[in-house]
DNA sequence: TCATTACTGAACAACTTGTTCTATTATTGT
DNA sequence: ACAATAATAGAACAAGTTGTTCAGTAATGA
């Protein structure tokens, strides 16, 4: 991909995430995005055909990489499975979302994040089906199997949502002993 | 309220969720509103200041009420407590979403419905709070109070997520055990 | 170097928003 | 029933947004 391609996508992509932290999707127009990017209308949309489609575009960037990471032998995303500690998965999604790479944390707290909350939701559900014999002792056999990978899911971001709302403030050991408690 | 008035607030209500139904709240225009309404445009807003505004006024006609009404001694919002079975809150709240009442569900298993939903999480987290005694047995005290509060609003949210998803399907019984199952 | 490719900047039509105005119609109190 | 009051219709309006087009300029990489 040519340099020029990637300069301003990169900086279109940054000029939205600063946006998006700071009023919400619907809210923010093409003409801001072009003017905190510096970079002509035209130019942005060669790159994307919609607002819409910037953001999805973020979204697969921010997310999708991080769960594809964990599937499969793929070794070029090295996002969580490189790390030292050998305990659970968790742990290590929750110390990976600590460190806030890539202003994830800051979008996902956000108010208009329907869609991010979505991919995340996504990405967690094929995770958690892995996992899924972590869960099984817990799991009362009435609970239809679907409920239970959904609730597994559900416990996950409403930790997350918690951590976040609290400020991070505690470890991301803490955090995965609470997951695992109120699972 | 003059008559007119009235007709015309509702003309406008059951023509956006007519709207919201079949698309995002974002691709909804004003013109689109006022159309299905067969209203002028200037008498939408003399009602509602901005679209923005139309959403907020529904949420709360949806579901304020409904919460409200579990709320103090009043009984003009006769939603839940006036059911004949002496069952939990909860499975007369799932009896109450079954019987659909204003499109509700709909609304809130469309896609950009986030605003539904935190309406709805945040009058289930002051009801949570007041049949706390319900969930205390269940809850590890090394969990923060906040974090089982905000726990257990998303396991029924998460429950009723996934009964919308399989077409009520259920009875509100059985929904109702999965509720407390997972808790 | 040179052909290719990307970016600029401006102009553009189509559409949306929210306001303002006048004429018309419904409601309410008496 | 009648008049004062209040709501609506409908059109016109400025301001702003969207997505496209095009000619000119600059960077890339072979």
């Amino acid at each position: 991909m040519d340099r020029r391609q990637r300069k301003t996508r990169e900086a279109i992509f940054r000029a939205f995430t600063g946006l998006l932290s700071k009023k919400e999707f619907g809210q923010i127009t093409v003409g801001q995005i072009i003017e905190q990017a510096d970079v002509g209308r035209a130019t942005f949309y060669a790159h994307f055909e919609t607002k819409d489609d910037l953001l999805k575009a973020l979204c697969e960037e921010l997310f999708c990489h991080i769960f594809d990471g964990m599937e499969g032998g793929h070794r070029e995303h090295r996002h969580i499975f490189d790390c030292d500690a050998p305990d659970s998965v968790f742990l290590h999604l929750f110390r990976h979302l600590q460190k806030n790479d890539n202003q994830i944390l800051q979008l996902l707290s956000g108010q208009n994040n329907a869609l991010f909350w979505d991919y995340f939701n996504q990405g967690l559900g094929r995770l958690v089906e892995k996992q899924a014999a972590l869960f099984a002792a817990r799991k009362d056999p009435k609970l239809p199997d679907r409920f239970w990978t959904d609730h597994v899911v559900s416990v996950f971001v409403q930790t997350l949502r918690w951590w976040i709302g609290q400020g991070l403030q505690e470890t991301p050991e803490t955090v995965t002993e609470y997951f695992f408690l109120a699972v």
